[in-house]
DNA sequence: CAGTATCCTTTGTGATACTG
DNA sequence: CAGTATCACAAAGGATACTG
């Protein structure tokens, strides 16, 4: 995905098109409120109002705006219970699991490094 | 990393240290280019300008932010030859290597997924 | 409660020019 | 070649007010 390396054969176009909606898909996704938000929702259901208060520090802005690219994506499943006042859940998809286990490890490798970073930051003050 | 619910007690001070380290750290990591250069650095050792190609978009100004972060949190090492004219090379120390683990498993995902996400998206429009 | 719309500030980003 | 600095602009983000 980082690298692009084609010919200009015609097999390539559909290679060519993987490609470029990855990269976009990965855009999208590679960023620190949705993966916020996926790694919450791990966990399981939850409501807006929840989500909200577990994601530390995201703003109800952020919030409705990923959440609905994470519905765009089909990473996460919105539902509306018509009550008064409305009740809204949210919950991961199939692929929103598959990418919620990545994030995991990206969370795991933060708490194993982040002594070790630590120490770089202040070697790298100096 | 995203809920974070302590008591008052003092053994708490050093997991809120940790946590809102572990958070910071996620947060200049959880973007785009940086985990696009790590992808292309997991490869092996790139000069700045190889790099520059390789990334595909990234422009001169987000490299050079971006790799002087991942050099301060000790991710990426920086090696200058000073010759004329000059030669730079960037490689992934381990802490790097053990984040590209994780970011090659989003890559993965990204292209396990993308005929899900397509679909999605269509769905999504109406 | 959940969501949209608006305004306004901050940050990200690209283009360009310049230095060792 | 690699890097810094500057400027101009676009996008991200936060706060607030308003609606069903």
């Amino acid at each position: 995905m980082v690298t692009k390396q084609f010919s200009g054969s015609a097999e390539d176009a559909d290679l060519r098109r993987a490609d470029s909606l990855a990269r976009e898909i990965f855009s999208d996704v590679a960023n620190k409120w949705a993966l916020l938000i996926i790694e919450a929702l791990g966990e399981g259901t939850l409501r807006f109002s929840e989500l909200r208060s577990r994601v530390e520090g995201i703003s109800h802005k952020m919030l409705t705006q990923n959440l609905r690219m994470l519905e765009r994506n089909g990473l996460a499943e919105r539902t509306v219970y018509p009550t008064v006042p409305p009740r809204v859940e949210y919950t991961l998809t199939e692929a929103g699991h598959g990418l919620r286990a990545t994030v995991d490890g990206m969370c795991d490798w933060t708490y194993r490094y982040f002594r070790h970073i630590e120490t770089a930051r202040r070697r790298f003050e100096a």
